[in-house]
RNA sequence: GCUCGUAUAGUGUAGUGGCCCAUCAUGAAGGCCUCUCGAGCCUUCGACCCGGGUUCAAAUCCCGGUACGAGCACCA
């Protein structure tokens, strides 16, 4: 007989390139303005997990250095290290805040420009712009280090150049194939105060001088970022060849699609909820980490999803069931079973049946069972109603709620019931749309937060009032 | 338009020249279970974008095509 060999099927994150025996250093770096969301995950889980696998360093990094497009947000700094923990279970190694480094970059800058590799530009972006189609040289590019320097400081000086006057740019080659490369721009003036650091500053770094620079000050091993970013990669290379260091190891990965999630910016978010579309950051319809985690999406269950989807370059659309399917693995085993009857229809019950009992509370574990009492009916749901079916653990009735038989006597419907038991809701969100449908809920003691099932329905989590749904 | 990247079942994913008539998960269908439209267990369904080339041998390497995506911001 031939044996068949087993194929070995790589289980996790694929090995780190380019390690030889490091420690890595990576780093997630998100901007400050707003709370984390879905999107970042990835990120944080991909990030750290490779930073927890291998004993290396997790950096969380704020990119707060525009003050016009997305103006950093205080609450998030806050937030975010915080949430980084729920997420990766653990904290970040290391926290650097890009707006309390800008004399860092201010020195790197003055480098660039000594070293002969920058220059300041005074040529509208328009007018660049057919610079880098045409793949002419600007004039400002013949400058020498003491027009430039000169140039920088009238960047700084609130008396000199304006924003919009002038740009420092890395000289690159004009002729580059990539017209993305082409003496792209490391910094730019911005007036508007930045909340952490008000007007101290008026020269920012471009995010791909700044993330340049400080991925070499923090010796930052392996970076893994999406795709998009790749000619930012190749732009950083040159900046690192100009300065003689070594740009580190690169991963990438796709763009992911959820379908239910749509399209959302922080940017966007923030502005529906200050017109009161939405109640909040954790409002249940935004992809939001704070949302994500009301609705009792578990972090295990985000860095499993994650993890699977793995470092491919694909870009993918993957439906919310697969994440959900990770989050029944992880939330099932803890999740009492609980009766939430929805268009409650009362049935008197005739006949003999235990009066008073109790039944298991989950079937595979050990949880402590429910007790019943009955008077003369029971609830269940007017779609079960008026036909003979099961009572899930008490008896079989006739659709006029004569008592069949105690024990299960035929292959008719089980169906779920309450005695006594209290009005309540459960709130369903499906993408956009947010529909509440009124019940009876079986009488409980669990707490809110408590993650039940609800038989026949789905896991649902307690809310102060009344139940919402996390999935089926 | 220029530049860069990706292409394995419905959806994801493994696979880096022979262990592959292709892995695993999810999904769908059916079954089991002294009792949920849940969990668990079992069975079934289902894929290497197209065309050339290299090779004894290609999902795997090369070329071309096609499709999809991204970048070309004084955003990150």
């Amino acid at each position: 007989m031939l044996e068949r060999k087993v194929q070995t099927r790589r289980e996790g994150l694929p090995e780190l390139p380019n390690l030889n025996g490091r420690k890595p250093v990576l780093r997630f770096a998100p901007n400050p303005n707003g709370p984390l969301s879905f999107g970042h995950s990835r990120g944080l889980v991909i990030n750290g997990q490779y930073a927890k696998d291998l004993g290396g360093e997790l950096i969380l990094r704020f990119d707060d250095t525009d003050t016009t497009v997305k103006p950093p947000m205080l609450e998030a700094y806050e937030s975010i290290p915080v949430q980084q923990e729920w997420l990766c279970g653990f904290s970040a190694h290391r926290i650097v805040i890009a707006s309390e480094r800008m004399q860092e970059y201010h020195d790197y800058a003055e480098l660039m420009i000594k070293g002969e590799f920058g220059y300041v530009c005074t040529c509208s972006a328009d007018e660049f712009r057919e610079f880098r189609v045409s793949k002419t040289e600007c004039p400002c590019r013949g400058n020498d280090v003491a027009k430039n320097l000169e140039g920088w400081k009238m960047m700084n000086d609130p008396a000199g150049y304006q924003s919009g006057d002038a740009v420092l740019r890395v000289k690159t080659d004009m002729t580059l194939k990539n017209p993305a490369l082409r003496d792209w721009p490391a910094a730019r003036i911005q007036t508007n105060p930045h909340p952490r650091v008000g007007n101290k500053w008026r020269v920012w770094p471009l995010l791909d001088f700044q993330s340049a620079v400080e991925d070499y000050l923090q010796k930052v091993t392996h970076i893994i970022r999406g795709k998009d970013l790749m000619d930012s990669t190749r732009k950083q290379t040159l900046l690192y060849e100009h300065f003689g260091w070594e740009y580190p190891e690169t991963i990438y990965w796709g763009r992911v699609k959820v379908h239910e999630f749509g399209a959302f910016s922080t940017s966007q978010m923030k502005k529906d909820i200050a017109e009161g579309n939405f109640d909040g950051w954790d409002d249940p319809r935004l992809p939001t980490l704070s949302a994500l985690s009301r609705r009792g999406i578990r972090p295990e269950s985000l860095r499993a999803f994650w993890i699977e989807l793995g470092l491919t370059q694909k870009d993918i659309a993957v439906p919310l069931s697969t994440l959900y399917s990770h989050n029944t693995k992880v939330i099932d085993p803890n999740a009492p079973r609980l009766a939430f009857v929805r268009d409650a229809f009362p049935v008197v019950l005739k006949g003999n049946f235990p009066k008073t009992g109790s039944i298991s509370s989950h079937s595979d574990t050990e949880m402590k069972p429910r007790n019943y009492s009955i008077d003369e009916g029971v609830w269940i749901e007017e779609d079960d109603s008026g036909r003979p079916i099961r009572l899930k653990d008490l008896c079989d009735i006739d659709a006029d709620g004569n008592v069949e038989s105690i024990d299960r006597s035929d292959k008719r419907s089980v169906v779920h019931w309450v005695a006594g038991g209290k009005p309540s809701t459960l709130t369903i969100v499906n993408g956009q749309n947010i529909e509440t449908i009124e019940g009876i809920l079986e009488d409980n003691e669990y707490s809110v937060g408590t993650i039940v099932q609800l038989e026949r329905i789905g896991y649902a989590i307690i809310e102060e009032n009344g139940l919402l749904m996390v999935h089926d």
